[in-house]
DNA sequence: AGGGAGCGGAATAACGTTATCTTTGGCAAG
DNA sequence: CTTGCCAAAGATAACGTTATTCCGCTCCCT
């Protein structure tokens, strides 16, 4: 007896085989209206159609995908889905007006979580994978990559192996704050941000340290990368603000920097230090003070993204290519505060 | 010759059969071991792992998927994706909890982008499927019901077809949020929220005019439902608070509602009404005022969301059910401002 | 020592679609 | 009236996996 294979509840659904014994026509004629090949006489198509319609028949797009070889699906595996995320936001949108499906997964800043989720997606042999790297090590990938499943990073390289890439210019960026903070008569200017394992709070320090060099002052006391908990936080921004030579402005290395910070100031941050922060805030016009911020261009970078990886579909044999992305400073107030106007 | 169906660039991928040949062994022992069929012997388990190093095999999940008639995959159509979504986390996690994988497409406040993804999910055969409903006619998935497709909704029913729905209790929620400004002493409580065209807005709205009728309060004047646009909201702000009978206080009926209310009043908000919203605010901890809220438990409807749908999937004959999920007034000082400490 | 149980592996048939190839029918040209 | 020939529809073989069936081998029991 001809059952279904998993022998679950589930009633069989109509397939092609059905259809055509239904409106008494050859399955290959099904599939020819299905996909609307217009050599098929209209009483043909007619009879087609009623018994599609009559059975509900829809195709199976799993035995679709797997007889034409391609998905028409991108998969975007990101460290963080379902928070605001705005170069993902690009990617889907850039994605849809290519024609593509996008699968989104969050590798939730899980090392072994990216993993799975990135062997799944080249398992089910999607078009090609946009990620945002976490992990440390991606050599596991390079025998996808070998075997033509076209990836793209963003936001930072992968490690071990070599694929296309798109990011934020982290130096420029921390370089315009750093100026934007000296401009206004800031002298004595602090940096808390990510920690050196990551690789953007490997560079944003490291412009840091190189900002507050090519400025002639010492890097003593006022650089501070680390895990970003509320103590530590508390605790760095305490060496700046209460050392020997206290700060008078900071600059914030990441998002989640920004917010732990103002935090640990309360509603009076902007009299007690000038404040830049890298990436743009949620609601920053709602909260206090207006941030002054280093914005990434979150669109361009996930439309970018999906550019890149079109191309490598098309072209699996291109250089492999790394896009930059200028970043820009959006002036609010926090990073204009003048140094006398700190409370000492 | 065997050429690839889709006779593109990207080379051939070993398949089961290659590993097989490699390893001097029958096909079916191949599969025994992908799928670790303790059958099989410790030899032949060391020859088939050695040949699919060799040829770096990756199992192909679709025609797995295929021929199984299960994808271990559920679909989420959510009206936004990369915005701060916590059910779509929550549901996130609870799938992989389940063993799930998740497939998440953002409709985009769009009813004919939501029917594509719906229709597309029910083509892939997605175990089941959540959806956050927008549209307002639902009758094309009958026949995918009726095929036996689990679905759920999420946060409103949808409509024309009966499915399992989980959503938050807008009417306490409204009704909690009105007698917590009663309670402080406002008599005239205004309310401004999302069209009545929107489920949610409908059942907020008329919880709203029940609130005032059961006070004794005549509606004339003070609800305002309507688009969310800065315009519309400015103009129904003014009337609330310029009328002949001013309100002292309001209820603001969504999220997106509560930040175009606090951007048309700006800094000083808190010295000119007592605001309550609903759904919780980002960083509303950064905010000024601190706002008091009525929040939905969006862990629990979207873990809810997975158990139901989870359930049907087990079970495709069990009753129809709707799960509303109580709601929760976050005290934080927006809401406790007294009368009396209004300007007017 | 012979026979049957039991185990592990091989051959082959699905799953539902699309592509290649073949066949049929109708019509115009020689 | 026959000969192509084009259009349109049918038969059949993939795609890469898993499940079913079957067969040969070993081992143990009588």
């Amino acid at each position: 007896m001809g059952q279904t294979p998993a022998g679950n509840g589930r009633p069989r659904r109509p397939t092609m085989v059905d259809v055509a014994r239904e409106a008494g026509v050859a399955l290959r004629t099904v599939s020819r209206v299905v996909n609307n090949d217009p050599t098929v006489g209209p009483a043909y198509v007619a009879k087609v159609e009623a018994a599609i319609a009559a059975l509900n028949f829809r195709p199976d797009e799993r035995a679709r995908q797997l007889r034409l070889g391609v998905t028409g699906t991108i998969g975007a595996a990101v460290r963080r889905i379902a928070e605001v995320n705005p170069a993902l936001a690009a990617i889907e949108q850039t994605a849809r007006a290519t024609g593509l499906r996008l699968l989104a997964s969050s590798t939730d800043f899980d090392e072994s979580r990216e993993r799975d989720i990135l062997v799944s997606m080249c398992r089910q042999r999607l078009d090609g994978i946009i990620v945002e790297p976490f992990g440390n090590s991606h050599g596991y990938l390079e025998p996808e990559l070998a075997a033509g499943m076209p990836m793209v990073s963003m936001d930072r390289p992968m490690s071990g192996i070599s694929v296309d890439c798109v990011m934020s210019d982290n130096a420029a960026g921390i370089g315009t704050a750093f100026h934007h903070l000296h401009r206004h008569g800031h002298r004595r200017i602090g940096y808390i941000g990510d920690s050196e394992l990551v690789f953007s709070g490997r560079e944003r320090a490291a412009a840091f340290r190189a900002a507050l060099v090519a400025h002639g002052q010492s890097v003593a006391g006022l650089v501070h990368p680390g895990d970003i908990t509320a103590e530590r936080v508390a605790a760095d921004l305490d060496t700046v603000l209460h050392g020997p030579d206290p700060a008078t402005a900071l600059v914030t290395g990441n998002l989640d920097t920004t917010i732990a910070v103002l935090r640990v100031l309360g509603p009076q941050a902007a009299s007690r230090l000038a404040i830049v922060g890298f990436d743009e805030v949620p609601l920053a016009d709602l909260v206090r003070p207006a941030l002054t911020v280093v914005a990434q261009d979150t669109a361009t970078i996930g439309r970018t993204a999906v550019e890149l990886l079109s191309a490598r579909i098309a072209d699996p044999s291109r250089p492999v290519q790394t896009v930059i992305v200028p970043v820009e400073l959006k002036v609010r107030g926090s990073g204009e505060v003048p140094p006398h106007a700190i409370d000492s």
